[in-house]
This record gives structure tokens, C-alpha cells and sequence, in this order.
DNA sequence: GCAATAGTGTCTATCAGACAATATAGC
DNA sequence: GCTATATTGTCTGATAGACACTATTGC
């Protein structure tokens, strides 16, 4: 059987093969809540229904390198933060054929995220219901609040996005690949409540932060705020 | 180009695509030390060397699904946990073709784990230098101490399958995967300490396990030591 | 001075590590 | 009783939550 199998590797007529993509998980926070960007699938199937950037593996291609690429033409962005999330490969996901897709997690600050609806994409507010610890299937909203229907299995994706951020949040620096380079701690913690889904205690966040060792003070403050401004931070580079 | 990629997807010969596999840790115990069941290449590349097992992914299979076939018919073993792991793509990782693999890793316990050597399999040891928290490149050693020289970038497969056990080490239940169904708080506690590769303090460990609630004392006890038999716990069903 | 938020101090409950004391099996 | 390990108790230091207090800005 094995040589079979080694000669089906070199001649790819002998027994069909998958095909294999990379879909983009563009997640960022937008009004202080998680979302990501979507695209509006114009051809069957699933037609008008929302999803994620993607496309297929150059056979030259690595798998890193399809989603750089993926990150920059579908979505003109040129750099992000990017991660392996999971391969999905379920028999009937693409009505069209067997197609297994290795999903990527790209994180974005606000500001890349605000540029983005002139490429048809949409900033879709994700909700992740509790649903005790697993978190539920997810259900995406437009700007305006409507729900979107989303394609494919990627609500599944999407819900496995936020849980894997959630999981590595308080021991990695994806938060920080959420904010600008200069952020208060208030917008830190911020975003451990957005992706938590849940109120953090102030003073022991802070204590937290700043026991890590992970942040320098710039002696810079925040400019127009009508209240005492914060202290920006850094992340201090290297870790 | 969307056009374009939608056909591909239908003609396999309109673009060339990588080959899909599924490769296999198979992962437990030997004598207190990480140890995973390794394959004895028989043929080019990289002959003599020692691979996971692994299989194509068939065109109307589930990834697990393929996971689950090579389990059964590479390994002989009926069940184990099973979780995916990481899908590695490098371009040059198998010199014949391009071959994407999606890594699985299965849990095994010490039993299944001995019953292994008459299918040609060995046990081997898992070196994981410590190398401050990343783990570094992992060495295998047969069982009379002789390094195995590993195949493909099997190396790097078996690290992450480490490091991922020791990340979810204490919050989710792969160690009991790694136990029979009855088993002692030292046993357990013994089971930690390899994967993470450093002593604990017992009593905190106890106090910790128990606290958790997972566990239910069934009353009896160990036998066949020459000094006070340890309870038997058993992990509580359904988590 | 007022409003609003930043930033700090203190008290308490919880948890982990250290260490020692007690319990129980075979011999 | 002796040996070796299981199991429990206690002390102590670190950490998180709760809550209140002080600081600083624009107006």
C-alpha cells in the first residue's frame, strides 16, 4: 500500500487529491469589540453570504507564504501579525469540491482595520456567545448591526479565532499586536475585556501588566482628553 | 484570478497542487520519560531513518477520519485520544514532491504503548532540551540509549507536540489520556512532571488535583508494594 | 471648583511552595 | 520495629479582587 502511495505522491492522476487554501482570519477590535474583515462572496456558491479572505496554495508556495500573500492582494494589507490556527478539512464543507482549507489568524491594530471597507471588505462585529468556556457558534454583524450570513464553515473558524486568542492572552503579546505602538493601559486592558468577553479588575490589571516587566514607560501622556491624561507604554522589544 | 482558482479547484490538472498527508504522534510514556512510537523507513528518501506514520488523505476522507485509518492500520491500535496538531508545509520538507502534512497527535497509554515493537514500531525517548521555555530541536533515543536519526522534519513535529501537551497540561485532561482508567495521584503527578519536564511539589499537586474536583476516590488501593499502597482515583465522567 | 478618569494604597481571601508530622503497608 | 511511601497539617509568601483614596487634566 505504501508504494502505491509513494508513487500517487509523484504523479498526481493517480488517485485524486484535495485541494488545499489558506483562509484569513482579519480580526481586530472595532469600537472595542472583536470583529473581523469580510468579503462578499459574488459567485455560487453561497452567493451574498460573508467570508473570509482566502485562496489557494501555490505548489511552490509556503504555507506561511500563501497567507502573506493572501493578506496583502485580498486585503491590501502588508503586514500583520500572523499565525497558524487550524486546518479544516471536513468532507462537505465546499459544495464544489474537496477542499481543505488551513486557516491563519492575522492581528491587526485599529488603524489598519479602519482603512479597509474601500476593498469591498466589511468590518463585521463577531459575537461569541459564552456558552460556558467553549464558546458557541459565532454570528457576525455589519457596522449597522445586521446579522451576516457567513459562508462555508467559517463561523466555525472564526469561533476558533477568538477562543485560541483568548487561550494565549495572558501568556503571549497578540494583545499588543491589537494596539498601536504608544497605548495606555486603560486601551491594554481594553482589549483583554473585549476578547474575554468580561470585566477586569483595575488595579490588579495594572499590577499584573507592569510586575510582567513587558511594558516601558515612555513619560509621554495621551493628548485630548478632557480628564488627567494616561501614560503611554511600549512594548519592550525584544522579549 | 478568483475565476481562475474557482476551476482549478474543479480540474486538478489546470494547476498542479500539493499532495495532503496526515503523520501521527503517537505519544506516551516509557519508564517515567516522553517517549513517541516511530517507523523504520525502508525505502528513499531518508532510508534507515525513523518517520511518524502517516498516510495520504483520502479524497473522500475527513482529515480525522485519515488520522483515525492510520492509527488503526499503521499502528494497530484501536483508539486513542486524538487531537489535531499543526499542519506543516514547508517547501522542501519531502524531497520527492510537495507534500503538505497535517500533524495529529494521539495520546497513548503506557499498555498500548508496549504492545507496540512486533508491528516494527519503536518506543522511542524524547529528549526536549529545555532551552528557556521555546524546547529546542527534541533528540529520539531507541530504548538502549542510541539516538535515532529522524526523517523529514519529523523533528520539529514531535517538539511541537510537546510543547503543545505542556501548554495544555493543566487545563484540560490529556494527562488522564496518558493513564489507565485507575491510577494513583503519585502516578499522575508523574505524569506532569515528565511532560513538563521538572519536579513538583507534592502536596501542592495533591491539594490542586483534588480541589479541581475531576477526580473520584474509588476506595481501593494499589497492591503488590512493599510499603503503603496509594489510592486509586479515576476521573470523573462526564467533565 | 466640577467632572471625569488616571493612578495608588490597603485589606482580605485564595493559592502555591516548603517542610514536617502522621499513617500504613510488607517484611 | 524498620523501611518506604502515602497522606495530612501548618506556616509563609505571592497574587487577585474589592474598595476607597489621591492626582491631574479641561473647562
Amino acid at each position: 500500500v505504501d508504494e502505491a502511495e509513494f508513487l500517487a505522491g509523484y504523479d498526481p492522476t493517480a488517485y485524486p487529491r484535495p485541494a488545499l487554501t489558506v483562509d484569513l482570519v482579519l480580526f481586530g477590535l472595532r469600537e472595542g469589540r472583536p470583529a473581523a474583515l469580510l468579503l462578499r462572496r459574488n459567485q455560487h456558491p453561497h452567493l451574498g453570504r460573508w467570508a473570509l479572505p482566502g485562496g489557494f496554495v501555490g505548489i511552490d508556495e509556503d504555507l506561511d507564504a500563501a497567507a502573506t500573500r493572501v493578506l496583502r492582494d485580498k486585503a491590501d494589507i502588508p503586514h500583520a501579525h500572523l499565525e497558524q490556527l487550524y486546518t479544516f478539512g471536513a468532507i462537505g464543507r465546499d459544495p464544489r469540491a474537496r477542499i481543505v482549507t488551513v486557516a491563519y489568524l492575522a492581528l491587526l491594530p485599529e488603524s489598519a482595520f479602519a482603512e479597509a471597507p474601500e476593498r469591498g471588505l466589511v468590518a463585521a462585529a463577531i459575537e461569541v456567545p459564552w456558552a460556558g468556556e467553549a464558546g458557541g457558534p459565532v454570528t457576525a454583524l455589519s457596522p449597522k448591526g445586521e446579522t451576516l450570513p457567513l459562508a462555508f464553515d467559517h463561523a466555525e473558524i472564526l469561533a476558533m479565532a477568538v477562543l485560541r486568542l483568548r487561550g494565549k492572552l495572558d501568556y503571549s503579546e497578540v494583545a499588543f499586536a491589537l494596539l498601536p505602538d504608544l497605548f495606555t493601559l486603560r486601551q491594554l486592558q481594553d482589549v483583554h475585556e473585549a476578547i474575554l468577553g468580561t470585566p477586569l479588575n483595575k488595579p490588579a490589571f495594572r499590577r499584573r501588566m507592569l510586575d510582567r516587566g513587558w511594558l516601558d514607560p515612555t513619560g509621554r501622556h495621551e493628548a485630548g482628553t478632557s480628564f488627567r491624561p494616561a501614560e503611554l507604554y511600549r512594548l519592550r522589544r525584544p522579549r
